[in-house]
DNA sequence: GAGACGTGGAC
DNA sequence: TGTCCAAGTCT
């Protein structure tokens, strides 16, 4: 006889509000169709799961739905070139994913089958998961009571324990906090419910906490302000780097590409030839550092910021024959879209191309 | 464990 | 306008 398992009433109460308000999302099942007994398909939790990581809703929702065309299964996924599931992730950032997900797909391919391997433990072995995938796709797509904790979770977390503890330290604390909460039952739905609560009552600013199945318990609210937590480390200053991008357009409508190395930053994907990006934030760039010469004329200057610095890239642009080059190619104008170009090379090219 | 690693939207 | 950020992972 197995003894009814019970769970904390924080489970129950958050069960109860995401039947009621659980966002319609294209990867998820909700509760009403897992109560008639529907599956989550682990390929469509686990590509979601890694779209979304650092990236909004907004912006993945059509990813999803193209990579779901382009490759309907995982083995699809694990059988294209590389080079494709690059072009169909380009705009989304954070280009490490992409390559995980292509490796990530072979290895359950190869090793695997075509099945995700359905413990959180094998899960974390595989490229591009880690502790928040792992455990997400175990809960939501194989209902291991796994603790599930994002930036969400470590929001309401926070707030409904008033932890002082600046992260990323308070991590352990709060993780062990999650574990403790994770229900036997609905594992998934559980987690899922902690982030949609995080997103769209429990936000970082001006939450609405009058809607909070917590507001009751929750210490910050009562205690404090919620606005002040999470407690973080503060932040460092973005450095300014400097480089130059050089647009050679040929009489025949091709441009010359070239493909970035497999690694560091927006590895692996295509881009106009461009300088390194030095850290001086003063000086002119010049044509000098062009691939070849060519009468280039300035096309003004692209401010582009990333995670961790601001670059300040200056557009050169020319008319120029196809000169043969033994490092890229000339790429017809119509066929940009189909190529794994990052946003910041779009703006370049944007920028050579319209008159100044 | 701190830094590398994108992007576009909200306020 | 600048700041903050959005379902993190890897080294």
């Amino acid at each position: 006889m197995i003894a009814k398992t019970t769970q904390p009433p924080e489970a129950a109460r958050l069960l109860a509000w995401y039947d009621r308000h659980h966002r319609d999302l294209p990867w998820r099942v909700s509760p009403p169709m897992r109560a008639r007994g529907i599956k989550a398909d682990p390929y469509h939790v686990w590509l979601s799961e890694v779209m979304l990581q650092q990236t909004t809703v907004t912006a993945v929702k059509p990813y999803f739905a193209k990579f779901l065309a382009l490759w309907p299964t995982v083995s699809d996924l694990a059988a294209a070139p590389t080079e494709a599931v690059m072009a169909a992730w380009a705009g989304l950032g954070y280009y490490a994913r992409a390559r995980n997900l292509k490796k990530c797909a072979e290895a359950v391919d190869r090793d695997h089958g075509g099945r995700f391997p359905e413990t959180e433990a094998a899960l974390k072995s595989l490229p591009g998961i880690g502790d928040y995938t792992a455990a997400a796709v175990a809960a939501i797509a194989f209902d291991e009571q796994a603790a599930v904790m994002d930036g969400n979770v470590e929001r309401v977390i926070s707030r409904y324990y008033a932890i002082s503890e600046p992260l990323p330290g308070s991590k352990p604390a709060m993780k062990a906090k999650v574990a403790a909460l994770t229900p036997a039952e609905r594992p998934g739905d559980f987690a899922q419910a902690m982030m949609d609560l995080g997103a769209t009552i429990c936000t970082p600013k001006r939450p609405a906490c009058a809607l909070c199945p917590f507001r009751a318990e929750c210490r910050a609210l009562g205690e404090s302000d919620p606005e002040l937590f999470p407690v973080k480390a503060a932040k460092k200053d973005k450095p300014v780097r400097r480089a130059a991008a050089f647009v050679a357009c040929s009489p025949q409508g091709r441009i010359l590409l070239r493909r970035r190395p497999e690694t560091g930053l927006l590895g692996g994907m295509t881009e106009v030839p461009v300088t390194h990006f030095t850290s001086r934030r003063d000086g002119e760039t010049s044509p000098d550092a062009a691939p070849f010469p060519a009468a280039w004329q300035p096309r003004g200057t692209v401010i582009h910021v990333f995670t961790h610095f601001e670059l300040r890239l200056d557009v050169y642009g020319a008319e120029t024959p196809e000169t043969p080059l033994a490092d890229g190619w000339w790429e017809p104008l119509a066929n940009l879209d189909a190529q794994a170009l990052p946003s910041v090379m779009k703006k370049a090219i944007e920028a050579a191309m319209s008159r100044v």
